[in-house]
DNA sequence: TTTATAATGATAATTCATTATCAATAAAAA
DNA sequence: TTTTTATTGATAATGAATTATCATTATAAA
């Protein structure tokens, strides 16, 4: 009997929402793995996939960007990554770490985190809107670019 | 001798930047245009092209979806249009009308205008940081859907 | 080791928003 | 009107990021 891949939700198992089961696994420690999560440890901030394989191809040089994409969507869909959106701007990826702003430098390009958050904005909407939620990115000069 | 086209840099006049002698002329005023200008218009909140496009045709329904790209074009080169542009999103347009910020129903997905301010934010960046400009984009429930 | 198969990497394919093409149409000058 | 040509709309083409394919490689269990 075939054994199916490990990322397949078998027609034999009963129906079930997305979760871990559905999500591809990562049954094998792998060089390039490490990098990938190693580039965006040692990183204090968010980075694009081009930039992670830039990073991680230091340590292993032989890198393609398929895996690069392959290990990013594993690692956002166990939660241990967020996706960093700016407006106009292809996603970045860090490790998760709670509620927190972005800072993009006009310069340099590069997005820092703001851990300062300004607090409630309910104040900011007319009457019948409710926040759940807000982001908020800052441009300006990071201080190498100062 | 040739009439050059009007959007088109004639090689025998002076190098120049990017102004409104490059940007495409509205020469003409067409049905279609004055369809897209009112669909903005009257939405008091930034469109994306397809909600112009479906908003325009309902007063010209011929009407394609290059022309709409066409003419979002040439009336953001002319700076009487903004690009929104939301995290994640496609761009979204609206006339110009100076800083403000942008609530995103997470119901129905429409943008509307938030015309307050949380103001100088300078005190939420590591010492070093300069700030430039913020987006502060809010999402929750519009009325309609709370 | 040997073996089974998960994982990789080169690259082809896909996706989808946007732009270019061009014959047909229509605005506005003559 | 007639004429000129800017504009339109159907759709082909483009561009850029992401995903799929598949022969090859390498992990880890046996």
């Amino acid at each position: 009997m075939l054994k199916a891949p490990s990322f397949v939700c078998l027609s034999e198992t009963p129906m079930q929402t997305p979760n871990a089961s559905m999500i591809p696994s990562m049954e094998r420690t792998t060089r390039q793995r490490q990098a990938i999560r190693e580039a965006l440890q040692q990183a204090d901030r968010p980075l694009l996939a081009s930039e992670v394989l830039e990073q991680a191809k230091l340590a292993v040089p032989s890198l393609g960007i398929a895996t690069v994409y392959r290990t990013l969507k594993t690692l956002v869909a166990e939660e241990s990554l967020q996706i960093v959106a700016l407006p106009g701007e292809n996603p970045r990826f860090e490790f998760a770490h709670g509620h927190h702003h972005h800072f993009c430098c006009q310069a340099c390009k590069r997005v820092f985190d703001v851990h300062a958050c300004p607090g409630d904005l309910s104040r900011l909407v007319p009457k019948g809107f409710s926040i759940a939620n807000h982001e908020l990115t800052l441009y300006g000069k990071c201080p190498n670019c100062a």
